[in-house]
DNA sequence: CCAAGATTGTCCAGACCTTGTTGAAGGTTT
DNA sequence: AAACCTTCAACAAGGTCTGGACAATCTTGG
């Protein structure tokens, strides 16, 4: 249990804050001592952080409140907390199984208001879509569910990668997926990384053939390839692609990401499994050799 | 629910001008705050959009008015906005051809202020993506380019339908693909459209099973489900998505959308191939169903 | 074609609402 | 005693309310 002060620096709410929330929108009720203080435990924490990052991604206050309390009385947990902490990646399966929409929206602003778009990604996103993924297999969720979800996640991380930008003159990236490859969200992920650690990058998306990404690469020029490996059922088709652009532009730099990288072998560069760690130290690599 | 600023912002109606209307010709009716604020609803800013489409687009406010609040009352679709000059299709296939990135983004922008969604999409997007479709079937352009385009005119679609927002109580219904479909532009685009004449959209992505089909339906008991038909390879998957949600649910209705609708047969209805015309009559029939 | 009248977007003033924050007066904890 | 907490009142900014007013524009009758 904490006290106020406690609780103003979990949540980064002021005090006083804190305490009109509780009044004005009734979005927490805390204990009392036997003096009278508040004293406010992990529920409470979650809500009050919940309700503060929705209030920082721009909904006005008694919505966000209404939106915790209706959330929490139906026992699906907000995603993240604490500052160190990012929350359960069962949340997701949890909205998944209830279709709900608009809960899934206050779920990704309150996840994507509560710490960099790189460490919500690593930390929580891509957990949490490996979590879903696993309830499918388990028959715990339809296929149908995991689409919804799958389809607006994918939604919202475009909005992400439109909304990262163009860098002229920066060095230029040819990033997206093997024939056959159509699990788009970490790659499109990732491609929102690069943009954002300032790089030019080309998203082809996803199921592009060996000798488009030949020809994309001769009409480019990019610094380096970035594909995604999401799947081992991907692994063929990317030695395939990666044969043929080392065949047709040996001086062009590779490089893999996704789950399965590590099964393709050869002469490309692993990304690892940090979107954050990837993209910087990629940008810092072509810098460096340009 | 948005208060009369956020309203004005997302509307592109100045704050006075939304109160003019509201009092002149009382095209919505905001709920209010207890304190007496306007609280504008997903319902209410489809309202004031669709009249400023009309007023844009030559129509007098007491016309423009009434048309869409009689829209609203009893389902009928507004008239087609004026002839405004769509641009040319082949723009498209140009900045394909140069994978020109913000040229492409400026394109967008321009087509979708140039008039209402439905009419640019049925007017110029699909056109357009039919002649890049064309381009590359004639080998003008590679296959990697013609992917550049769609995956970016995709992210658009999906901002504009997580933008359309949701409208709760609305009749509801299922859109996405069957098994191994996976041209989701059109679908998508008539999902927004749906939206946008106010029905409550459970879009579930392309490649969904017709056992999914199924749980999907016997889980929301959707008032009707729409199917999108892209392409030639599409049908047999179509029909047997619509054999599985007959048998299981013979009550609810279907509804077929996309170039090869004609091609599948049986008892579904189709859409036509016009996303506005087909979402105000889909809306229409709902209604009075309902 | 013009003048009278209606319409429409915009603006204004003064009152009221919302919300984070501050302060005073006093109780609790250690 | 020092640090912390309580409630309640109040405040400052920013936003919004109503109702009226006004110039620009459109419509209409002559």
């Amino acid at each position: 249990m904490y006290t106020v002060k406690h609780a103003a620096t979990l949540t980064g709410v002021p005090e006083a804050t804190l305490r009109a929330w509780e009044r004005r929108y009734g979005v927490v009720t805390p204990e009392r001592s036997p003096g009278g203080y508040r004293l406010y435990d992990e529920g409470a924490l979650r809500r009050l952080s919940a309700m503060n990052a929705l209030v920082g991604s721009g909904w006005s206050p008694p919505q966000a409140a209404t939106q915790v309390i209706r959330r929490d009385a139906r026992g699906v947990a907000p995603p993240a907390v604490f500052p160190a902490e990012l929350g359960d990646p069962n949340v997701l399966v949890q909205v998944a199984a209830d279709f709900d929409g608009p809960g899934l929206e206050a779920i990704l602003d309150e996840a994507f208001a509560m710490s960099s778009f790189e460490r919500v990604i690593d930390g929580w996103l891509m957990p949490a879509m490996q979590e879903l993924g696993s309830a499918w297999r388990d028959g715990r969720l339809s296929i149908a569910a995991e689409h919804f979800v799958s389809a607006t996640v994918q939604r919202r991380l475009a909005v992400a990668f439109d909304a990262a930008g163009h860098a002229a003159g920066a060095p230029r990236l040819v990033v997206g997926l093997a024939r056959g490859s159509r699990h788009e969200l970490g790659v499109l992920a990732f491609a929102t990384a690069l943009r954002r650690v300032g790089l030019d990058v080309l998203y082809v998306g996803g199921d592009l053939p060996a000798d488009s990404w030949v020809d994309t690469v001769a009409r480019h020029r990019p610094a380096a390839v970035v594909l995604g490996v999401p799947t081992a059922e991907d692994v063929p088709a990317v030695r395939e692609t990666i044969a043929a652009l080392e065949a047709a532009h040996p001086e062009v730099s590779l490089h893999l990401g996704g789950g399965h990288q590590d099964a393709v072998g050869g002469r490309p560069t692993l990304l690892g499994h940090s979107v954050g760690g990837a993209a910087s130290a990629l940008a810092d690599s072509l810098r460096l050799a340009s």
